[in-house]
RNA sequence: GGCGCCAUAGCCAAGUGGUAAGGCAAGGGUCUGCAAAACCCUCACUCCCCGGUUCGAAUCCGGGUGGCGCCUCCA
């Protein structure tokens, strides 16, 4: 079965077909580090993370780009409030975000390229767009003359007319035409600047994906992708002076994100309600922000909310539970060729099917929970008798979960330790006190051993007040925080990170 | 105003020409001293509305209504 994946240059699916066979290159707009990223660049990362990791699942080479803009003018206004230097502020927000993608379970690009370290390709790159007559000089900047590229708009698909109509020109700018845009920006006072053959300065805006994308993956490559917003102007202008440059087709996917708002309401700087993932992770399992992320096809919008990721965690609390159940049934044994129940190996032909129409991972996770459904009724209500069999089939359903979980990045952890891990957060969280808990437990225990059944009831009201929940197990009695509160995530009214 | 996207059960959400995945919630059951967890069963003759194409449409086309995004920094 070929990959079928939705390019937003044509507007419809389409097979993938490397350019080179068995090969990929892959370019991902990432953070402009001016701050911390927030869980909308979170969602976009955590979708380009899946599509790299499957693409690798199927057994394809692939080389995947994601830069760092840290050469721009967010930054140096950020700088200038902070009074820090803006390359120094950059490359701390480079540390912060090289924290929280490593927390969301993130892969780390092949190549990871910074602005300010491909300055000498961008020049390159600006002076053959003038050597080929699409780039002017303007007192001291260069613009890319969008009226000389003809195939202008085709990825956003606009209307040239309208926009001009309907075009901005920053005070200060010196464009011929209100769509040009700057690839180079004379230096002001006090900003990053470098020598080029027009003077100090430094790049615009778009010129960085277009230089730092052809110098690892070639002038054409496989897959760009980004967020929904980037389509126009970003890309489009990456497009335009990369194709005008090379005289080759650039990217031949162009794959976009949807957008996550917060429950309705548009995430932005301007209404004070940005959420930073890393506040997000502090109430939220990693991997359960993950699943949240990939319950929702990407190109789809996405709300974020309370429920939800109380939701996705309770999911993920299934699944591990249902993983401990199975390992501790199997207990490291390898059952060995034979027969096995029903068709196990379903489940993984129907995960594939649904992530090869376009990355739906929101239909492959139904497989998913097909696995998990039927391994807990080999433990639980074993539908066959011979032991072996039921263990034979929970090791296939094991194995399949491994190689899904490498897909999704999900249920990468322990099962016993993920367990562990999130009733100690919930312990703290509701500030639960262990002792006494426990003192209740074993005094309810004592109770039901000597069939007072009466006071075993009481000891359990009791517990329940103190938000836990009791289950009574063959090996003895477990407890845990009650599930059903959930835990709001902080709002954030302060600078978030854009991407580009 | 221009471009584009979306509208599927109480909620979340796949499905884009062949007769509605999955999850949550709800109801019933098995199990349990009682519970919990787990499992089983039930839960959209129908996919915003109106036309059209077709043997056949949630899926294609036209129109309408509602919501959203981009067009200015934005994943």
């Amino acid at each position: 079965m070929p990959i079928r994946v939705f390019n937003t240059l044509s507007g419809q699916k389409e097979e993938l077909v490397p350019l080179e066979a068995g090969k990929l290159g892959i370019y991902v707009c990432g953070p402009t580090v001016y701050s911390f990223v927030h869980i909308g660049n979170a969602r976009t990362f955590t979708s380009f993370d899946v599509v790299v990791r499957y693409l690798r699942y199927r057994g394809y080479q692939v080389k995947y780009v994601r830069n760092f803009t840290d050469v721009d003018d967010k930054i140096i206004n950020a700088a200038r409030e902070s009074g820090e230097d803006p390359i120094a502020l950059a490359a701390r927000y480079v540390e912060e975000f090289r924290r929280d993608a490593s927390a969301l379970h993130l892969l780390e690009p092949d190549v990871s390229p910074k602005v300010s370290e491909h300055i000498p390709e961008i020049l390159r790159l600006i002076r053959r767009l003038e050597e080929r007559g699409v780039a002017y000089r303007s007192d001291g900047d260069v613009y890319f003359a969008v009226g000389k590229y003809s195939p202008y708009a085709k990825l956003s698909k606009r209307n040239l007319e309208d926009m001009k109509a309907g075009a901005r020109v920053e005070v200060g700018e010196q464009k011929r035409e209100p769509l040009d845009f700057a690839l180079w920006k004379a230096a002001k006072p006090g900003e990053p600047a470098w020598e080029g053959p027009w003077g100090k300065g430094r790049p615009g805006w778009h010129i960085e994906c277009s230089a730092m994308s052809a110098r690892y993956l070639g002038e054409s490559f496989d897959i760009h992708g980004g967020g929904l917003d980037l389509i126009f102007p970003h890309h489009e202008n990456e497009l335009a002076q990369s194709e005008a440059a090379s005289g080759k087709p650039f990217a031949k996917v162009w794959m976009h994100c949807g957008f996550l708002d917060l429950e309705g309401a548009k995430m932005s700087k301007s209404l004070g309600n940005v959420v930073r993932l890393r506040d997000a992770l502090s109430r939220v399992d990693a991997e359960a922000l993950r699943y949240f992320f990939l319950s929702t096809h990407y190109r789809n919008p996405l709300s974020f909310g309370d429920k939800s990721l109380s939701d996705a965690e309770a999911r993920m609390e299934y699944f591990y539970e249902t993983l401990r159940k199975i390992d501790a049934r199997l207990k490291g044994k390898e059952p060995g060729p034979g027969p096995v129940h029903g068709e196990p190996q379903k489940f993984l032909s129907d995960f594939e099917a649904a992530m090869d129409d376009d990355f739906n991972a929101a239909g492959a996770l139904a497989a998913v929970s097909g696995i998990f459904a039927a391994a807990n009724e080999l433990i639980d209500r074993p539908p066959v008798k011979d032991k072996a069999v039921v263990e034979r089939t929970l090791s296939v359903l094991r194995e399949q979960v491994r190689r899904i979980s490498r897909v999704l990045g999900l249920l990468e952890d322990a099962p016993e330790a993920w367990l562990a891990r999130r009733k100690e957060r919930l312990v703290k969280e509701r500030g639960i006190d262990r002792g006494r808990v426990e003192a209740l437990v074993k005094a309810r225990d004592d109770a039901r051993r000597a069939k007072d059944f009466a006071t075993a009831d009481r000891l359990r009201a009791e517990l329940k007040e103190l938000q836990v929940e009791i289950m009574d197990t063959p090996s003895g009695t477990v407890w845990w925080p009650a599930r059903e509160i959930s835990d709001s995530v902080p709002v954030t009214d302060g600078l978030s990170a854009r991407i580009s």
